[in-house]
DNA sequence: GCAAGGTC
């Protein structure tokens, strides 16, 4: 049988997105093998587009036995033999090993990123057996048919070693510090207080525990005082001010009482009226917390509702990859291109039409830079299908943030005025 | 059965 290529990636859908850039009809042929999907694609060759989900390998324990301590031997296994309730793991690997016997070319498509780089040198490795030094890797931060073909026809000749060697550190390390840590204060809670519990620690829940032990204890420690504060209402020229006294906070209530009794009711005279003009520069391109951020400001969504919102713009091509801490937008993602594309939606179009009349579009960045994408921005595709109500919100804030970056800074202007009533 | 971080 013809052999072909196999390319793999990190979730089923980046698969279908893939097989759809690269056939050249735009129309990949879908095929189901006990659950697992993967799609026939026709290129310069056959191209066989097969997903993972997520990490199908991860670290265990060489020996079994629960309660001994330290534990500093383990070794890189299916997820499927050593968490429990994985039976799908154990087929998708099997549907993808089996792929990969009538394939000569091997190419790696998973996230750019420290785990997706990790997640596809595992498929390689052991499911397509030891094809890590010899498989290609395409490189793309956007799943738009244009990158998608770039990344393909200019795949690099090897996968990123650095990235994943940081992966496997990552994991290891995590696993080493948290299954330790959790047996030594699992052990030493049972010989102080002679019970058996299980207790937890690790790189992220125990330092998080802290800062919460710590806040908890402000809270308990805090006591509170009353204050009072003097607020007044002046009449000029037949209009009301609101105005407030010139110390925020008074403690003695009979104080407030004296300063009220002397004010009220009398002509003052203002003796300083303080202007201020400042320039307010553009904000910083997305990075996903930002981005949450802002969604939970403007429309009380959580962080990880923006982030599923985000995800599924970013998988219907309308966004970039939005699991990102970048606050930059290199030039090579054609700023002009992306506006003129944003204008042909009439929300879109004054703002977009301002910009293009610039001679420069130099985007406003913030210092945070990520490894594996640009901060968040919109492709420039417009949505084929109705929006709901949140992803309408969230395409429109990225594609607002995008334009604002290039705006020029705002002029702002802040005036004090000062007022001395007897 | 203890971690963290992918995916669904």
């Amino acid at each position: 049988m013809e052999k072909f290529a196999l390319i793999v990636t990190e979730k089923p859908e980046a698969a279908r997105r893939i097989a759809q850039a690269l056939d050249y009809g735009g129309t990949p042929q879908k095929f189901e093998d006990r659950g697992v999907p993967y799609f026939l694609a026709l290129r310069d060759r056959k191209l066989i587009v097969v997903p993972a989900l997520g990490h199908l390998y991860t670290v265990v324990h060489q020996r079994g036995g629960r309660n001994y301590y330290p534990v500093f031997c383990f070794k890189w296994a299916p997820r499927h033999l050593v968490e429990r309730n994985s039976k799908k793991i154990h087929t998708w690997i099997d549907v993808i090993s089996k792929l990969a016997d009538g394939a000569d070319e091997f190419i790696d498509a998973s996230d750019c990123d420290i785990e997706g780089s990790l997640i596809g040198y595992c498929v390689l490795k052991y499911a397509c057996k030891d094809k890590e030094n010899t498989a290609k890797r395409m490189r793309f931060s956007t799943l738009t048919k244009m990158e998608l073909e770039a990344a393909y026809e200019e795949r690099l000749p090897q996968l990123d070693f650095g990235l994943i060697e940081a992966g496997k550190t990552r994991h290891e390390i995590d696993w080493l510090y948290g299954i330790n840590l959790s047996r030594a204060l699992t052990l030493s809670s049972k010989g102080w207080s002679g019970k058996y519990a299980t207790l937890s620690t690790g790189r992220v829940q125990g330092p998080t525990l802290k800062f919460l032990v710590d806040l908890e204890k402000e809270i308990q420690c805090f006591i509170s005082k009353p204050y009072w504060s003097i607020k007044v209402e002046v009449e000029l020229k037949g209009s009301i001010f609101k105005m407030e006294y010139e110390r925020k906070t008074i403690i003695k209530r009979t104080e407030a009482d004296v300063i009220v009794a002397a004010c009220n009711r009398r002509s003052g005279e203002i003796t300083n009226v303080d202007v201020r003009k400042f320039r307010q520069q553009p904000p910083f391109p997305f990075d996903l917390g930002t981005l949450q951020a802002e969604a939970y400001s403007l429309f009380r969504y959580t962080p990880r509702q923006t982030l599923n919102i985000a995800q599924h713009l970013y998988l219907n091509a309308l966004i970039s990859y939005p699991r990102t801490s970048s606050q930059k937008l290199p030039p090579a993602i054609n700023y002009k291109a992306i506006i003129k594309a944003l204008s042909e939606d009439h929300n879109f179009k004054d703002l977009t039409l301002e910009l293009l009349k610039k001679k420069n579009l130099k985007p406003r960045e913030g210092k945070k830079v990520d490894p594996a994408h640009p901060a968040v921005y919109p492709t420039g595709n417009l949505p084929k299908k109705q929006l709901s109500r949140q992803e309408k919100r969230i395409f429109d804030l990225v594609v607002r943030r995008f334009m604002a970056v290039f705006g020029d800074p705002a002029i702002k202007q802040s005036m004090k005025v000062s007022m001395e009533i007897n």
